[in-house]
DNA sequence: CATTGTGAACGGGTTCACAGCA
DNA sequence: TGCTGTGAACCCGTTCACAATG
């Protein structure tokens, strides 16, 4: 381990990184290299490198790396060598949608709490799942240690919401509406999920004939 | 409009100074200024006036800029001032979530056709769509001149289908999948959304104190 | 007088190129 | 020989600072 301040756009390749090892892994690859690494991403063998070198030195000069050592140092970086447990807050069609959705398990999240203010909605099932009432936020949280939040609420209440939940003890919010929020950012990090910014990104590129 | 090739960390940012903008409107803001906007979105001003300047001068001197007018604007550079219809691939659990979501029709996007190659699954409905064969891709796509798809199919099969896509025309693809696809990047533009990977990116900055 | 648009300065991330080592 | 780890060079995006202007 180098040095403590690693800069973000690093920290942000880590995690894909993760995930072409364990795709690796899979398929019964022992090794691999940073040439294999960059092709398979679409970036450069020596950026991979790089970024490994800000914390260690993982690999065998003439053989590459061990990718199940690879995978442990990454997993253990990321702070993924555990179960994340989430709180979702929002119960609507997408909070249900998500609730639902059962990828995350399988690589250390879990969505634990379902939060929603509807009187119409708390009480009621989601799978396994009952809504909670969102006035209990702090007192669930609280018991159940929980550090992280999905926030799928609508757009006008999800600032307020995002401000009661860092209120309540969470650290990060996976925000699925469409704002920005604004928190004290040493308190709370914030990651958008937002497919209309993606696609409006492609359609920029998409030639004027294309239609 | 000043150049050619404007740096695609540029444009990555359009999207969410549209969505500001569209925010302020809906409050009744008829003018801002690079400095509210960059307030909202955590950026410098200096950098909101100098990606503005890649495509022309649209502010005034001591006023700022007008809300419809850059809304206007930046609709144009994005394409986004008509209705770019989107087929959806892959009809399990998240493409049921995404076809019933309906967050895209009032920002352009419509999910026109959706696939899979399921037979069990080709007939059926979701909502108002039937699901349809994914071996008569190419003749649908080119029928209603669709050039945009989202990707839900398993990973297994992602690299596959994206292949088949980028033949059957489609040239931007949002995948839900989490590999990396590989591309010709000339032919199909390539969005992804992995909410993991943004989870994975959180747990790296929360404590290790905290549970 | 407030705010834009922009050349210049700055800073930092990426790439290069090679020493070092299995 | 093959590939890593890394200082140095390079490149490019951001910030600065100010002339221009309604």
């Amino acid at each position: 381990m180098h040095s403590q301040n690693i800069p973000d756009i690093v920290v942000r390749r880590l995690p894909s990184y993760l995930q072409v090892l364990l795709h690796l892994k899979k398929n019964g690859s022992l090794t691999t290299n940073s040439q294999e690494l960059g092709r398979i991403l679409g970036i450069s063998a020596a950026q991979i490198r790089k970024d490994f070198s800000h914390y260690g030195e993982f690999g065998k000069q003439g053989t590459g790396y061990s990718v199940p050592y690879l995978i442990d140092q990454l997993t253990s970086i990321l702070k993924v060598d555990r179960v994340w447990d989430i709180a979702l807050i929002g119960a609507g069609d997408l909070g249900h949608a998500i609730a639902r959705y059962g990828g995350f398990a399988n690589r250390g999240f879990r969505i634990k709490l379902i939060f929603d203010n509807d009187p119409a909605k708390i009480g009621q099932k989601i799978g396994e799942f009952t809504i909670l009432d969102f006035a209990s936020i702090s007192e669930e949280l609280s018991w159940h240690q929980i550090k992280m939040a999905m926030l799928t609420v609508p757009a006008a209440q999800a600032q307020s919401v995002a401000e009661q939940l860092v209120k309540a003890g969470i650290r990060s919010i996976l925000s699925y509406a469409p704002i920005t929020l604004s928190l004290p950012e040493n308190l709370c990090c914030i990651e958008y999920a937002n497919p209309i910014l993606q696609l409006q990104h492609m359609t920029y590129y998409l030639g004027a004939s294309e239609d």
